[in-house]
DNA sequence: AACCGTTCGGGTACGGTGTTCCCAGAGCGG
DNA sequence: CCGCTCTGGGAACACCGTACCCGAACGGTT
């Protein structure tokens, strides 16, 4: 009979305990790095050297794991500081947040738009960004509708760009085989002269990248929302 | 031997024969009435009485025939006819267009932020939506990024707005039921008193319904835009 | 009329998925 | 020492997308 071991000492292959916050540390590094389509339980339980069924212990279902996870991103980042009372700048400022945090985390901005996201970190948010509106109009109603339409110009924006990254890393292809296959496709449509004004805008216009694209919609809708109030 | 029949009256057992055209029909009508989980190739060979595997002689796979079912139906309804100069009104009316097949279609909004969509009906329609933007302003490129703009806030805002209604549908939840889930977990977090901007919001604001909050957006949107041209 | 290449429909099977059910073992209070 | 509760995990189920193969029927040529 082996001697008793002391409990504290036991040899349990060096892992740490499994916890709720550690499989959603796993699925989002693995969500990250190799997509939402790439994240199943049984790839979070290889990731963590687990069994796969042993997650239903600290986690009802996937569905709530991603859960999770959006609240557990919407807390990374600490709250800004409160400002000095240029509400369309800090507005702005939360915009870009808002954005870096979504393009950091490709999956985000899908899951975001699927499920009303409604985490601690969430409200945390949500109430700050609340109180920044609230310097722009005393109507609750109109400071809500403002944090809304804002968060939604994000949403809608960062999901186009990332479409487009989505769509070259599934097909495997790397920048310029994608950019070859997509040109001889539209030089195709642009021959047939069917469409002058996709045309003009092919031929004519140039193509600002994401951020610039991003910053003229933020300040049009800034400046439309000041109109507004 | 049986004698030799006419090729043309041989029983095919009354059904049309299978086209690419009628397996995206009959995909769209069950990603439409249940849902996008809910289609499967298994699904649309059952809808269709055929087997499964046949699908494949007509399209290339799952990924295609989604971005074909996009296409289609960016093409169901006919371009409006061109209008009288009022670009500002034009555009609202695109956009409003653009949300009622976004929300005909529920698995729309999250397909077209998958992949950039370049279907000759969405280009067709891209085409006619820049003839109306180079009313506003002569530079193509401005008038390409309006077009990305209002595109991006309809996307984001009826994303948003079929967030919830599916979360409704996924849990089977009937509307009261999942009013009072929710109320019950905000009544909470008001309690707290830790969110006093959040708790304002709940309590003091109305909660105006997804088409006004679209329609301020939209109107301040338009109206940033003209200031900024 | 006989052959032949091509196309279409579809059955089988493979490797994956989320999840439920059950069991083994460990820690702990009595 | 007995039982109770909690954690980890294996087996199995019902799905999924789709590669591979085969039979049947068509159009065209000999």
């Amino acid at each position: 009979m082996p001697p008793p071991t002391l409990v504290w000492m036991r040899d349990r292959g060096g892992r740490p305990a499994l916890t709720e916050e550690r499989i959603v540390r796993a699925a989002t590094r693995i969500a990250d790095a190799e997509g939402i389509d790439a994240l199943s339980m049984r790839r979070v339980a290889a990731e963590l050297g687990t069994g796969t069924t042993s997650l239903y212990r600290h986690i009802v279902g996937k569905d709530e794991l991603i859960e999770l996870m959006v609240d557990a991103v919407y807390g990374e980042d600490p709250l800004p500081e409160p400002g000095d009372g240029d509400w369309r700048g800090e507005l702005a400022d939360i915009a870009r947040a808002f954005r870096r945090s979504l393009l950091a985390h490709p999956w985000l901005a899908q899951q975001a738009s699927r499920r009303p996201a409604l985490g601690p970190n969430v409200i945390a948010r949500s109430d700050h960004t609340l109180s920044v509106a609230a310097k722009a109009t005393p109507d609750a109603t109109k400071a809500g509708m403002i944090v809304d339409v804002l968060n939604t110009y994000v949403l809608g924006s960062v999901s186009g760009e990332l479409a487009e990254a989505e769509a070259r890393r599934t097909t495997g292809m790397t920048e310029d085989q994608w950019r070859n296959s997509v040109g001889e496709y539209v030089a195709q449509v642009v021959e047939s002269g069917r469409y002058p004004h996709f045309n003009r805008r092919v031929i004519e216009a140039g193509d600002p990248d994401a951020e610039t694209r991003f910053e003229f919609g933020l300040f049009s809708l800034l400046a439309g929302l000041s109109d507004v109030l």
